[in-house]
DNA sequence: TGGAGCGTAATTTTT
DNA sequence: TTACGCTCCA
């Protein structure tokens, strides 16, 4: 071996370096958190460049922008030239598609839709097929028009395979959807899969033509892949199989999105003579952390088994807290973090997960009463801004004149007297002649307007144009500055700002920044154009530009904590129901996704880290009694005597309840025959957690003295039924209701629960549904 | 055209 | 509690 290959595998341990030295064939790089995977994916791109392999014909496929765009720092900080094509799978789907647009049934400058546009196009199709939202909740069929997408099924496949009538309105929703798309020459996010996995797999081809252009593939995160991102996988792979997947079953928390763990535990099934390294030293957790979170993962039977072990220290114990409520929860978080603040450690040390992100709001009132500077992560923050949207629209339009949906937004943003009216006549009139809305316009002596519209529209008009022929000599910043000044935004808001509104302006001008750093530092090998700008504003969420800013608490949801790491970690609100959450219980599989959510959390944390929970908790403004998260118990039941230290704060006075506390690692299944348990589906193992019936502090009676329903809504979790009071006092499970959308339904459970009566009532086709009597206009129809 | 007022529902969100 | 979307009215 070479000095240049010596010294780049010297850091290494054994199975990184196998990994790493790995060249033909299909292999597989199981790696725990904290393993060293990113070190090991660089420096194997590296030593195949090294050994001979043009960058160009290297293809690395990551989930986020912000994964590409370390891996491209890193890659040429080790001396290899640029030419590697390191993509999102969006972005590689992107590429392909302009590339090979008429194949896939498009034309090269589509546009790409945002779920706020899909959320339009798919009112639109509401209207085209004359469906009304009662009859068909349009959440429910946006999310089937995206599980389709995800799974390759194709409207006419969807058609075939429906018989009942909800599935057959979906199926001609999802055609209309469809063709509306391609009127408008625009794809959604799931298309940029769908459509490239299918152009793969349909034009032979050009699968082999890529075959050849990318000799050796790696695919990041495989556990997070879905169908199409599997197809497109295989196919850019099956000739030569070479293909390098890495990534963590255990880590695997986006099934609800279409991913599907088999793609990864079936993988030695799919390269029958895949080579599997398995990465389990962990460089980045205490001993007792990293035990901790073993033996919480060890209860998941859908995995690979692994032992994760480290050199490092075994550390202070896991703490596991428990609280009266929410509040003394986040002020104590917010305590500790100030006191190991003064004893030396930086705001930047600390991270606070939870697994909703309404759980924050307590957080930062804690954190702020002390003056604790904080950031919240959030994707998709600017670019889903008003303004940026606004703005956004006049570029689109201009660079797909077919793009309704953008029009509709702009066109009369300033105001310019363009009204509902007017609007309506322009879309019939775009239906009836099947042209987009921009012919319409421009051509508008056809439709009979009023002298104000006509007017307006003739204004608009004149915009349009002339910021594109100002585009066509200038830069798309200034471009955009143009733009903003031309149409009259820079204004609007202007006169927002100073009526006090929020500084929307300085968002705008940090658009122009944007794109002038998307001129500056172009990274593809296409010129830079509107175009290309408009793709990188679509496929990019800032939390890319974000990043963990120095100085500052940081707060996310367990979603969003997925490969980063702090020295300092907490985890509020481990309870049942919240993790795992209510809307998983129902099954033992999206029980074990919780799990590992709550594994992906424990194990971001270097040499601290705090789970806890609270008695009661602010929940949509009732408080609502809970208990310890039954993770709590396998993570103490399964680990050493010294892994866990519990600590009460929930009384320090009451000695019989720290004596509870204490016991609570000894065996033995509370009996728990009272319907207390049964009716909110609280686990044997969390119930040891919570004090015994005769404690005072801890029933809850609302006003009839019938006990308090523990606050989980809907099917999770479904209380006992019982009877409502007051006015409802007759109403029983299993009664026939009528409400005025959902029609008629029969009650699930019915029950009084702080001088509300809630109840949840099945409808025939929309499912269960759960409301306050008093507000829902629900009418009695009989037993 | 815009805003008030009501009804409704409320995980997670790499792109 | 809170946020959003829809309807209706000024």
């Amino acid at each position: 071996m070479d000095a240049f290959s010596e010294k780049l595998l010297a850091g290494l341990n054994e199975p990184q370096r196998a990994a790493a030295l790995h060249r033909n064939g299909p292999l597989l790089v199981l790696a725990g958190p904290g393993s060293g995977k990113t070190r090991v994916i660089t420096h194997r791109a590296v030593l195949l460049a090294h050994g001979g392999v043009n960058p160009r014909n290297i293809l690395a496929i990551t989930f986020t922008n912000k994964a590409a765009s370390e891996m491209r720092t890193r890659i040429e900080s080790l001396g290899v030239a640029r030419g590697m094509w390191i993509y999102t799978f969006h972005a590689l789907g992107v590429r392909l598609l302009r590339e090979f647009a008429p194949l896939a049934g498009l034309q090269p400058g589509f546009t790409i839709y945002d779920d706020a546009d899909q959320k339009q196009v798919l009112a639109d199709a509401y209207e085209a097929t004359g469906t009304r939202e009662s009859m068909l909740r349009a959440e429910v069929a946006h999310g089937a028009i995206g599980d389709c997408k995800n799974r390759l099924i194709t409207p006419d496949e969807y058609l075939a395979n429906s018989d009942f009538p909800d599935h057959i309105a979906i199926a001609r929703i999802y055609e209309a959807y469809e063709q509306i798309l391609r009127q408008r020459n625009a794809v959604d996010f799931d298309d940029l899969l769908m459509k490239t996995a299918l152009l793969l797999r349909r034009n032979a081809h050009i699968a082999e033509e890529l075959n050849i252009r990318f000799q050796y593939s790696l695919i990041d995160e495989y556990q997070d892949t879905n169908r199409a991102q599997y197809v497109i996988a295989r196919e850019l792979t099956q000739h030569h199989g070479n293909i390098c997947a890495t990534g963590d079953p255990d880590q695997s928390i986006y099934a609800w999105r279409g991913a599907d763990i088999n793609n990864i535990l079936a993988f030695e099934r799919d390269y029958p003579d895949a080579t599997v390294i398995r990465l389990e030293q962990n460089y980045r957790s205490h001993g007792r952390i990293l035990e901790a979170a073993d033996k919480l993962i060890a209860c998941n039977t859908q995995r690979k088994p692994k032992t994760l072990w480290t050199e490092r220290d075994a550390g202070e114990p896991v703490q596991v807290w428990r609280f009266m409520n929410d509040r003394d929860e986040a002020e104590r978080i917010a305590a500790t973090i100030s006191e190991q603040q003064r004893q030396g450690r930086s705001f930047s040390d600390f991270a606070i997960f939870y697994r909703i992100n309404a759980i924050s709001r307590g957080l930062e009132d804690a954190l702020r009463h002390r003056g604790i500077p904080y950031q919240i992560a959030r994707g998709l923050e600017f670019y889903n801004r008003k303004e940026i949207k606004d703005a956004l629209a006049y570029l689109r339009i201009i660079a797909n004149p077919a793009d309704d949906v953008a029009l509709l937004r702009c066109i009369n943003t300033p105001t310019r007297g363009i009204g509902k009216t007017t609007l309506e006549r322009l879309m019939a009139e775009g239906a009836n002649r099947r042209k987009p809305l921009l012919d319409v316009i421009r051509t508008a002596g056809a439709v009979n307007l009023s002298g104000p519209a006509a007017k307006g529209i003739a204004a608009f008009d004149a915009i349009l144009r002339d910021v594109e022929k100002f585009a066509e000599t200038n830069t798309i910043a200034d471009t955009i500055d143009h733009l903003l000044r031309r149409s009259g935004l820079e204004v609007m808001y202007k006169a927002e700002e100073e009526s006090g509104g929020e500084d929307r302006l300085a968002n705008l001008r940090e658009l122009v920044s944007a794109a002038t750093r998307y001129e500056e530092e172009q990274i593809d090998d296409e010129e830079p154009s509107l175009r290309g700008f408009l793709t990188r504003v679509s496929l990019q969420s800032d939390q890319d530009v974000v990043d963990p800013t120095r100085g500052c608490v940081m707060l996310m949801t367990l979603h969003t904590s997925k490969g980063l790491e702090f020295p300092v970690v907490f985890v509020a609100g481990v309870e049942h129901g919240m993790l795992p959450h209510e809307r998983s219980l129902r099954s033992e599989g999206d029980i074990e996704e919780e799990r590992r959510l709550c594994f992906v959390g424990m194990t971001r944390a270097e040499q601290r880290l705090y789970l806890s929970f609270a008695e009661n908790r602010l929940i949509r403004g009732q408080i609502t009694p809970r208990c310890a998260s039954q993770f709590l118990k396998e993570i103490q039941s399964g680990a050493g005597k010294d892994v866990v230290e519990s600590c009460d704060f929930t009384d320090r006075f009451r000695s019989e309840r720290r004596g509870i506390w204490a016991d609570q690692t000894a065996g033995g299944e509370d009996d728990g025959g009272g319907w207390g348990r049964a009716a909110s589906g609280i686990s044997p193992g969390a119930s040891r957690w919570r004090a015994r019936d005769d404690d005072p502090g801890e029933r809850v009676f609302s006003k009839d003295d019938a006990p308090q329903v523990r606050g989980f809504g809907k099917s999770a979790a479904p209380p006992a039924p019982l009877q409502g009071a007051g006015p409802y006092a007759d109403w029983k499970a299993g009664m026939l209701v009528r409400h005025k959308t959902y029609g008629v339904g029969s009650i699930i459970w019915i029950s009084p629960s702080s001088g509300q009566t809630r109840a949840a009532i099945k409808f025939a086709g929309v499912g269960e549904k759960t409301f306050v009597l008093d507000h829902a206009g629900i009418e009695r129809l009989g037993a």
